[in-house]
DNA sequence: CATGTGATTATGTCTATACATATTCCAACG
DNA sequence: CGTTGGAATATGTATAGACATAATCACATG
């Protein structure tokens, strides 16, 4: 009885069925397939309509499209997934979960080779603090926000608003570099974390940019057990589209 | 003398200013910004251009859209980041590694109950192997097939061929969950990826479908050191459009 | 006051047409 | 033979107009 899902119309109606034809082996991988006109009249409708679908299948790294060239079927489709990072807060309360904010250590200092590398040459103001769920520790925060680019961040104490929340209204980034990894955790990030020297972190490093001036750098170090779950496919997630 | 890049036409100009006017808070967050026709008008171009703009602005996770109630500014905006997964071959291979391929272990089996849960009740097959880069350890890949869904795997050696390569081309999916993790060495994970027991392991868990069929979970767990790199912002990333 | 129903409205999508732009291909030329 | 320049072509994007759909809001009704 649950048939799952209506048969899809309009331009995923498309999408779907240039999928179809990949997986059957139709078009395998590196075939060029029929021009958006031709597919538009194959299919009665619009190029526009055509195109839509084809941007999509592109953006999900299905098809590789290039002027003149021609739309072909990716030769080694990549598995691109779309990761939401949220705010730690709504991340923890969205769980049902009591959310609570510790601010450690704030000072302006001059912060090492590695991070002034990416931040600037000039002052930078460090903030370290712990963020927990429920009373348990769940993320270590450390951060070096850029004097240059946010004055306005050396008046402020962070001992209630969180430097992302505070960041995230006064300094919206314009773009942003994301890094996962894994790391032992330190002698300080278990103390904070309430687990062993060594344990495995999952760790996030992530670089914020208004333009071309670095806003912040920070390392968040998470608890033991953490994971960052997404999927793959289907409707692509991030293009915008659908409900 | 390098500008950076020239400034933006067409749609892409548009998602700038209104990008600029969330940043200058003439919209604020929570902001419900004027409807498609209205800044149509103001920008003097058709409506479907505006559409443009705001779709990949919604996929970006900056605004918020509703049939009738209309467009607002994100209040809480998440960074949205697409991960590439790329074929473990080519990530070595496009880093000027040499490419080695080690099938550990291949034989049926009733999988154990977690990985039952995903795969269904049937027999199923567990590969094991490793990849290398340069020689040195890059990642143990730990898998099970389903052999319902795929059941041409039960005459596929695995030897030379990874079974995530095969898969891709005999059995591609229509949409997979992914889950980023930090996990401690095991003894066995060690001994193959040449380190200590209990070491900082980055783990990739994978689980592909062809529509309601589960065809593979996969665990990787990478040699310390390995971090996924991305980016955020900018031009959205996979949704297909630019260049 | 609660509730349902229909008008209203903003977005979602499609069509047909047009022009822009990147790339390829081929032919002419040195 | 190599190089260059233009024609051909497929995608990228814009436009105006239209209808579809979902959600809201106001109003009438019990």
């Amino acid at each position: 009885m649950a048939t799952g899902a209506p048969p899809p119309k309009g331009w995923q109606a498309i999408h779907d069925e240039v999928l179809r034809r990949i997986h059957a082996r139709d078009w395998p991988p590196g075939h060029v397939i029929p021009n958006e006109v031709d597919l538009a009249r194959e299919f009665g409708c619009a190029r526009a309509t055509v195109n839509r679908a084809l941007r999509a299948l592109a953006g999900e790294g299905i098809l590789e499209r290039r002027r003149k060239a021609g739309t072909r079927v990716a030769l080694h489709p990549v598995s691109r997934a779309t990761v939401d990072v949220p705010v730690i807060r709504r991340e923890i309360q969205e769980r049902g979960q009591r959310y609570d904010y510790r601010l450690l250590d704030r000072g302006t200092a001059q912060p090492p080779a590695a991070i002034r590398a990416t931040l600037g040459a000039g002052e930078a103001l460090h903030v370290t603090a712990l963020h927990s769920a429920d009373g348990a520790p769940y993320v270590f925060e450390d951060r070096w926000i850029s004097l240059d680019t946010v004055p306005g961040a050396a008046s402020e104490c962070f001992t209630s608003l969180s430097a992302n929340e505070w960041l995230l209204a006064r300094a919206p980034y314009t773009h942003g570099d994301i890094a996962f990894s894994a790391e032992a955790a330190s002698a300080r990030d278990a103390a904070l974390l309430d687990t062993g020297t060594g344990a495995p972190l999952f760790v996030i490093w992530r670089t914020t940019w208004d333009h071309d001036r670095a806003i912040t750098t920070v390392r968040l170090a998470y608890a033991p057990g953490y994971r960052i779950r997404t999927r793959i496919g289907g409707v692509a997630a991030g293009t915008g589209q659908g409900d």
